[in-house]
DNA sequence: TTATTTATTGACATTTTTGTCAGTAACGTT
DNA sequence: AACGTTACTGACAAAAATGTCAATAAATAA
């Protein structure tokens, strides 16, 4: 029998950089697996550190959960803060905005994320979201001369469906049949329709 | 000092009426606070009996949830399938219709439940869903003479934003300001427009 | 009444999950 | 090269959650 003379090497990160990268496997188990698999050992064994690592960084599983809830609403605003519509043209400038919204709830987890927050009851933790409607209705306000009720409507109509969607549309559609983008087709044909309609 | 002298009182109950009860109990825990709360002591207090006695009719707490999702998806279902819409007034039963939905998944709890469902990956319990929607398709398409591909997309598309409106449209109503029956208000008038539009 | 069945339970055992701690090793500074 | 800081780790402790079991008591049958 040998005796096992590893060198023990580590690799050492900053504190951010180990931070995000704990969060990145933790955000990656939440969307593949959902929120019951965000273990210590779990979040640990997918981050590629000890338990102790994770614990060093965060204090507490619980806290590594919060921080990811946080670090995700944040990365989900700012990356739809950030898509530039066409201002020239208002049907191209609707379809964009929508699908890059869907997408984000669809693909990107957000819609998982809506879930856990709302199942958790930890939705005091959206106000980045509340900001950000606030702003975007502020500026379509002065852009299009819309008022900022109804753009807040349209954005919370829209927000809301986005999770129904990105959530079970994938599930339902395959449930009965259809192929899983179907529900989210449907809806944005919808919500575009009635955009027209309203010339929003 | 007094010695505890308890009669040692026990209440008991039929298997079945038990394994209500505890079910029973549970629901409320989950739509309540949710299923990280669906823990064998909890669900066992709520329900009043131990948690040994839990054990006695599902065996595991494990199973207790399976069983607890099955139970839902069966009553609402049949809670849905239940309703008599008016079939002389196509306008008002497409109204009864997609409010009895909406009003499930919102304030019954069904919404939950798919996120449940969605985020502990038991979606495959949803085989009596998809035969409702068979059904109704099939009876739509004989009654109203729609093709049952058009009526399966438009449940499709109506229990999914149900989904949506139910978890998260009153969370995110408040979060801006609106009442919380804004969002949902605002689903069904769009949804009811289209449908008129198409005469569904 | 007596016997039988079994739903119910407290006490205990097991497993799972979280958290603590003292020592180790990577990296920058001197 | 020596030193200080601290990210990192394994081993262990603690807590939380699940599950086992033998005994008890409520219902029904004999």
């Amino acid at each position: 029998m040998s005796i096992n003379n590893k060198p023990a090497s580590r690799v050492r990160r900053s504190p951010e950089a180990s931070r995000s990268n704990i969060l990145s496997a933790a955000e990656s188990l939440l969307v593949a697996q959902g929120p019951q698999s965000l273990r210590l050992a779990d979040v640990a064994k997918a981050a590629g550190v000890a338990n102790a690592t994770v614990l060093h960084h965060f204090g507490s599983i619980d806290a590594v959960q919060k921080a990811l809830m946080e670090r995700m609403i944040a990365d989900l605003v700012e990356s739809i803060m950030a898509v530039d519509v066409p201002l020239d043209d208002p049907a191209a400038a609707r379809e964009v905005a929508l699908r890059t919204l869907f997408d984000a709830f669809e693909t990107r987890g957000a819609a998982r994320l809506a879930a856990w927050l709302e199942l958790t009851d930890e939705t005091s933790r959206l106000t980045l979201v509340r900001e950000a409607v606030q702003e975007v209705a502020q500026k379509k306000m002065a852009n299009a001369n819309l008022p900022a009720e109804l753009v807040e409507d349209l954005i919370l109509l829209s927000v809301t469906l986005a999770v129904g969607v990105g959530l079970f549309g994938p599930t339902l559609g395959r449930l009965i049949g259809k192929p899983p983008e179907r529900a989210r087709e449907l809806t944005l044909q919808m919500l575009l329709a009635n955009l027209e309609r309203l010339s929003l």
